[in-house]
DNA sequence: TAGATTGTTAATCGATTAACAATC
DNA sequence: TAGATTGTTAATCGATTAACAATC
């Protein structure tokens, strides 16, 4: 049994990798040096090869990478040969964003059922996507069985939703709260932190103006 | 004239550092050691001192760090002292989660005006803010002295978009589109990549299961 | 002064890049 | 076969952690 443990910095690339070859694809491009792609990708051509070798040999010496192939795998390893159901928690316009965002819906990332606080919205759909109330959290998960929870909700009721959500026993957490959630490691957690974006996006402004 | 380079991993953790000094000083915490903090925020309280070293002495030996004073040069790091304008290109509902989130508000970041392609937009407020129409984005960046545009377009108009702000001179691009930008060094860009974030936690979730 | 904790140097670790033998 | 390019090992680089002298 091959246990090895991939590095996050790969994991971070992987969807990146998926993205350019889903354009070669679409492009008709048929194979693919990893020259060419780190050309294409500004990195490495050593760290390419790196990178896919963590995941076993794709390529061919001598060819280089089927681009279709290769993008199947990749798809593979990121688990999109699955389909995932999802829920929203908070149903604002951040939340309202991500259920009608196509592009996951077509990736197999199913928005089953959204969630609020606020009784006007109950019962309302958002992009054919219906509105509960909190009471109906832990009924609606097992029923639907909802593998991920989007938290788009206040900071101070996003822990407090993850414990329940822990509770249901949800596979995984994508915060867009402005805290780091404290869960068991059953439960993966992907923060998408908006503010800190912004404030290095600050940083790097004002380090350009003062080295120039 | 000390020019020494700080790691985007560094800069990377500054907000965190912020967020949670912010924490700290609401709840009155006066003074915090690295080791303390380290605990808090479940890194190494060597990492901690490199990384407030890189900015110089911010702490006193035997003492610790003053939260207070701390929370603000942190925060002058950051470019949080000065105000911000912004616009964002397409009025949708992610756009407009991003100009009703009030937190960018407090911390200086003004948005100024939206566009966005759709005629019927156009004219209306979101949130307080106008809709215009593309057309005249470049007169508005130069009149409000724009330094921030925030793209939430489709990513095939985001880099056409990049283009006509680069033009205008203007300064950073806070990128939502689903595309790695093309701009001169002096624009800052900082991409949120909404789907390569879910492919991560998708890898994730399986890798757990695959290893359980 | 003694104790605590920083600032900083040195050691370690991990990730990236370079090099090249294997092989298509 | 010769040329191209991978897979993989070795070298380098950078980031993290440990250690400790400086000093409040």
């Amino acid at each position: 049994m091959e246990e090895r443990e991939i590095s996050q910095a790969v994991i971070t690339r992987l969807p990146r990798y998926f993205r350019y070859l889903g354009l070669l694809k679409a492009d008709g491009v048929e194979r693919i040096s990893s020259r060419e792609l780190s050309r294409i990708m500004n990195v490495t051509a050593s760290q390419i090869r790196q990178d896919f070798n963590n995941f076993g040999g794709f390529g061919q010496q001598g060819y280089g990478y089927n681009v279709e192939y290769l993008y199947e795998e990749i798809g593979k390893i990121l688990g999109l040969d699955k389909q995932h159901h999802l829920i929203v928690l908070g149903a604002g316009n951040l939340g309202s964003a991500l259920i009608k965002y196509m592009m996951f819906k077509n990736r197999g990332f199913l928005f089953e059922g959204a969630f609020d606080t606020d009784p006007s919205l109950q019962g309302k759909e958002i992009g054919g996507i219906r509105v509960y109330p909190p009471e109906e959290l832990e009924n609606f998960v097992r029923e639907h069985e909802i593998d991920i929870a989007v938290l788009t909700i206040p900071k101070e009721e996003a822990q407090g939703a993850a414990d329940r959500l822990v509770k249901t026993g949800i596979k995984a957490i994508w915060n867009f709260a402005h805290v780091d959630l404290k869960v068991p490691p059953q439960v993966q957690v992907e923060s998408v932190h908006l503010q800190d974006s912004l404030l290095k996006l600050s940083y790097n402004i004002h380090r350009y103006e003062r080295e120039n």
